[in-house]
DNA sequence: GGAATCCCTATACTTGTGTATAGGCACCGC
DNA sequence: GCGGTGCCTATACACAAGTATAGGGATTCC
């Protein structure tokens, strides 16, 4: 894992319960669902249909989307598709009760994280959701690191972005200043602010970092 | 990508066309499948049941399997988990008759690439297999760039092997020493061998390839 | 025994890197 | 106008890294 130092830390705790979302346009169905998810512990969040599920504002913690497929207006592969597509990244886990193989496979093959065909036991769709649940806590670790790389790097200006580019790509000092016109030691003003606004103390460190934000490696 | 120099290059050429292994119990399906895939270029390799293909020896070209889930002895779904279990990497596709959606979305969830449900049109076929042949590529790609560097990474000596954890996490040469009970120059002298079997002139590339090769980054 | 390999060390020198201090120029917002 | 910021440069020094040359000791394999 890579971490960085000083950097203000945005990063809150927010360690409160998960929260299941639920889309089904069967009212008991939701209240099947929801008395089963409390049992154990978790929040839940009821919908009748993919749209109000859009219109919801959703809280940022831990949670995942337990969705039906067959649902009025706009169906839940639709909705799939439509948060693949703005990357909205909570894991989806597909119910259904007049569902074929295509419809579970073109599902799964989208990414989401089970398919479970009505009627299924209680105990099936609690691991589907406690599987979901986790691969959400890991998406969020990472995303949170990236995010705070990202961020980083933002601040950097065009000149330091360049540099950092090329010190990290293996180039030498005199080699980045060569490429840019610039003086050695220029170069190592901008490389050394670069340093300390990312965070890192060493050369391994900003090369990882660069590797993460994918920055260009091709020696020129 | 990363790659390294000199090394001996064991990466033959190997562009002949791919190669689609196919497993079903019943003749005229491999018939058909057989001249379908041979009338687009492709070579088959034609097997009655799941042992037959696992006896046989396969060419280690682009290639991927198109499978049948109801097979006399061991099953596909039996055949994918022993595939996933040996670490062999072949991309299947599935096809079925008889099967239900728990069995596509298990077969999914174990890494298929498709799954499709007979009686299917060949474009389907033809097009899971161009995806499945499409990804085996790139696995190989991936894979032979990590094969080389693994290869490298074996010719270090132990103590090479020390060193260039302890470099790459961003320990400075006398650090290194310290840490290890040696001289300074001690380790400048196996870092320097270090960095010429990996085949890499510069510090950030050592980095990058200790990264891929997952070598411990926390500083001692 | 001899060759090979690995491991360790030393001196000496070159080159690369990091940092401090000091300055100039251009632009922007208040 | 003035402060802030980004960008560029210079000198000078301390330290890190790379390389060459020259050893010694241990092990293993033939």
């Amino acid at each position: 894992m890579i971490t960085r130092n000083a950097p203000p830390s945005t990063q809150a705790a927010a360690t409160t319960e998960p929260c299941i979302y639920i889309v089904d346009d069967d009212q008991s169905v939701r209240d099947a669902l929801s008395s089963l998810f409390r049992s154990v512990g978790y929040k839940v969040q009821l919908y009748g249909a993919t749209a109000d599920f859009m219109q919801a504002k959703r809280s940022d913690g831990n949670s995942c989307l337990v969705l039906d497929i067959r649902l009025p207006g706009a169906s839940g592969l639709d909705l799939q598709t439509h948060l693949n597509r703005e990357q909205i990244p909570i894991p989806v886990i597909f119910m259904t009760g007049h569902g074929d193989i295509p419809m579970s496979v073109r599902a799964m093959k989208a990414g989401a994280i089970d398919f479970l065909a009505k009627p299924f036991r209680d105990q099936d769709m609690l691991d589907a959701v406690a599987n979901a649940l986790d691969a959400d806590r890991k998406r969020r670790d990472t995303d949170g690191s990236m995010a705070g790389i990202r961020a980083a790097f933002e601040t950097l200006t065009s000149r330091e972005r360049e540099i950092m580019t090329a010190v990290t790509a293996g180039l030498m000092n005199k080699q980045v200043a060569g490429n840019l016109g610039l003086s050695e030691i220029t170069v190592k003003i901008h490389r050394a602010s670069a340093m300390k606004k990312m965070g890192c103390q060493t050369l391994a460190d900003l090369v990882r970092m660069a590797s993460l934000l994918g920055l260009d490696t091709s020696k020129s």
